[in-house]
RNA sequence: UGGGGUGUAGCCAAGCGGUAAGGCAGCGGGUUUUGAUCCCGUCAUGCGAAGGUUCGAAUCCUUCCACCCCAGCCA
């Protein structure tokens, strides 16, 4: 690490760097804590990369723990999605998946504690009051009125409001801080509230519930964490976790840092935001391919590593920041363009027929399944009389130069990718005047071989071999919103959702090898793109691909 | 105008008193049976602004400016 060519530490890693050489802490323990009220999304693969990441980095470990103290909100799908998400990313946790609800118990512990020590009481302001009370930026709070009951009449309410004897919104308990802190979080925040539901993990054992700010801290102590990371938003509630740090027995002292959040362009990551895409049926789902989601960018063909790689890319800072989804598009296609076996399937078929070549006659042409990668193998595709070859790559303007249109025209050739070059003798007609046919001859000896001397192939296309092909759906995307910051101002982000982010293609016709295709895993569809079988539409009989990424193309606009 | 946080290129980001790394994007060129990949070159006299300290400042000091977060019984 101390090369000069190795990655600069970011600050996280420079603090762990020097707690370790301080002997402050012998090993470090982190932890990915999301509350299982919606599908993880790219933010939070940055911060499942940076906290796995340092733990691997230093040699310690990394725990799985669901933040589940708000009944309200939370559901078991959603602790199901977020594991198998972690696990899919590449990253194993410590030990079992841990529960904050699971440490319900010690939370209620050290809350009689704090209440035995004068520090916590029952307040029966309902929410309006407490708003009230709490005061404002510039202004000073009130002591509530309950702020000096005894210990024996807080335990007693206490008491009462964990036997149910209270309704929602009646009483909480609170921690005696500071009503007049210029820090709002200190202002005498609430450890518990009363929440009559049922819970994913504890069923109906309680009808308190603790804070986040009453759980997290302990949590991370309970669980011998060294170095407790967030988001800049919590920045502010640091004074806070340490005060219960300081005031409770804890077995541990976690110190907590913050980084700045990932924010993305032309996206929104925001559970709540995504959620409404979802329910409101703006999406196909919270795997929609469209969406921001680690399981929509899974359903997309994105890989695990290029995910990673992401991450690792943009670095970890306290600056708040939005990434060009094209570092994100980057990091795809640099990583499938390695790993994509390559096939062609022709997305707008146009029929060429090659009148040298007889009737019924098959040939088989070999290609590799990867340009530059050999152990890859090769792959067979069939070639006869009838091809298909893409409507766009043939026209008949002559006058097009041969650095604009590097494609099949009108009485010219055209290499045909891993087989032979053919040429364009003329071109069939409906009566409406489009053209549905072009009628073509090979040129002999051309397969693997350049063409004799005098024949000048334009450019070189993929086709499909019209007698031995898959017809398949394909689905090509475009970004979700058409805005760059689709949550900017006060603009509204369903307003610039793009109605052109899905396109859907039939007829679409796939050399053969891809009937074998398996869901989710990308294939480079030569001179189009990245593409994977969907694993929810495609069945059988008809497969659905869907677009990963499109190739990089940046001549269109220079020519 | 209370508190917290952040300002280095179009987007990220190193830098930690010794004279502006790297990546993405862009631009120019080369190779190529994918207009892809790959390769080569290019891209901040400048670090939010103004003063100051110093032989020397993106780094230290002062003042100012801009943006983000905080008034859930959300996390």
């Amino acid at each position: 690490m101390s090369e000069a060519t190795s990655k600069p530490l970011n600050f996280l890693e420079q603090i762990i760097k020097q707690d370790l050489e301080s002997g402050k802490t012998s090993r470090v323990i982190t932890r990915f804590p999301p509350e299982p009220n919606g599908y993880l999304h790219i933010g939070h693969a940055k911060s499942i990369c940076l906290n796995f990441g340092l733990a691997q980095t230093f040699g310690g470990e990394c725990n799985l723990r669901f933040d589940d103290t708000n009944p309200a909100k939370e559901e078991l799908e959603y602790v199901e999605a977020i594991k198998e998400d972690v696990s899919w990313l590449g990253f194993d946790w410590a030990g079992d998946v841990r529960y904050a609800s699971s440490y319900f118990d010690k939370f209620y512990e050290w809350a009689l504690h704090l209440i035995n020590e004068g520090k916590a009481y029952v307040c029966h302001l309902n929410p309006e009051e407490s708003k009230e009370y709490r005061g404002w930026a510039t202004k000073p709070g009130k002591e509530s009125p309950y702020r000096n009951r005894s210990v024996e009449e807080n335990l007693a309410e206490f008491e009462k409001m964990r036997a149910g004897e209270y309704d929602e919104g009646a009483c909480s308990l609170r921690a005696k801080i500071d009503m007049a802190s210029p820090n709002m979080n200190l202002r005498d925040p609430m450890l518990y509230r009363i929440r009559k539901q049922s819970h994913h993990q504890t069923g109906d054992k309680w009808c308190i519930y603790p804070t986040y700010d009453f759980a997290h801290g302990q949590e991370d102590a309970i669980e011998g964490v060294t170095h407790s990371i967030c988001t800049l938003e919590f920045a502010d509630h640091r004074p806070l976790y340490e005060w219960f740090i300081e005031n409770l027995p804890v077995p541990a002292k976690p110190v907590q840092y913050e980084f700045a959040r990932l924010e993305l362009n032309y996206t929104v990551t925001s559970k709540r935001k995504l959620k409404q895409l979802v329910d409101e049926g703006h999406v196909d789902g919270w795997n929609d391919p469209r969406m921001p989601t680690i399981s929509g960018m899974r359903r997309r063909g994105y890989t695990p590593a290029s995910l990673r790689n992401f991450c690792e890319m943009i670095g970890v800072t306290k600056s708040g920041s939005t990434i060009d989804m094209g570092q994100l598009e980057y990091c795809v296609r640099d990583d499938l363009n390695n790993t994509a076996p390559r096939a062609m399937c022709v997305l707008n078929p146009l029929k060429v027929t090659i009148t040298n070549m007889p009737e019924g006659e098959k040939q088989v042409m070999t290609q590799s399944v990867h340009p530059n990668r050999e152990e890859m193998g090769e792959r067979e595709l069939p070639f006869s009389r009838d091809i298909y070859i893409d409507r766009e790559d043939f026209t008949e303007d002559t006058t097009l130069s041969r650095k604009k249109f590097k494609r099949l025209v009108l009485g010219e050739y055209v290499r045909l990718r891993g087989a032979y070059v053919i040429k364009a003798e003329e071109s069939v007609k409906d009566e409406d005047g489009n053209i549905i046919e072009v009628i073509a001859t090979l040129v002999e000896g051309t397969v693997g071989e350049n063409p004799p001397e005098g024949i000048k192939p334009r450019g070189v296309i993929h086709w499909v071999d019209a007698n031995d092909c898959v017809d398949c759906e394909v689905r090509l995307y475009d970004r979700l919103f058409s805005d760059a910051a689709p949550d900017a101002g006060d603009k509204n982000f369903l307003d610039v959702l793009n109605p052109e982010s899905l396109k859907i293609l039939n007829g679409c016709k796939a050399e053969k090898s891809l009937l074998t295709a398996e869901a989710e895993k990308a294939y480079q569809f030569e001179r189009e793109g990245y593409f994977c079988l969907d694993s929810k539409y495609a069945t059988a009989v008809k497969p659905v691909f869907n677009q990963t990424i499109g190739l990089k193309d940046n001549w269109a606009n220079k020519v």
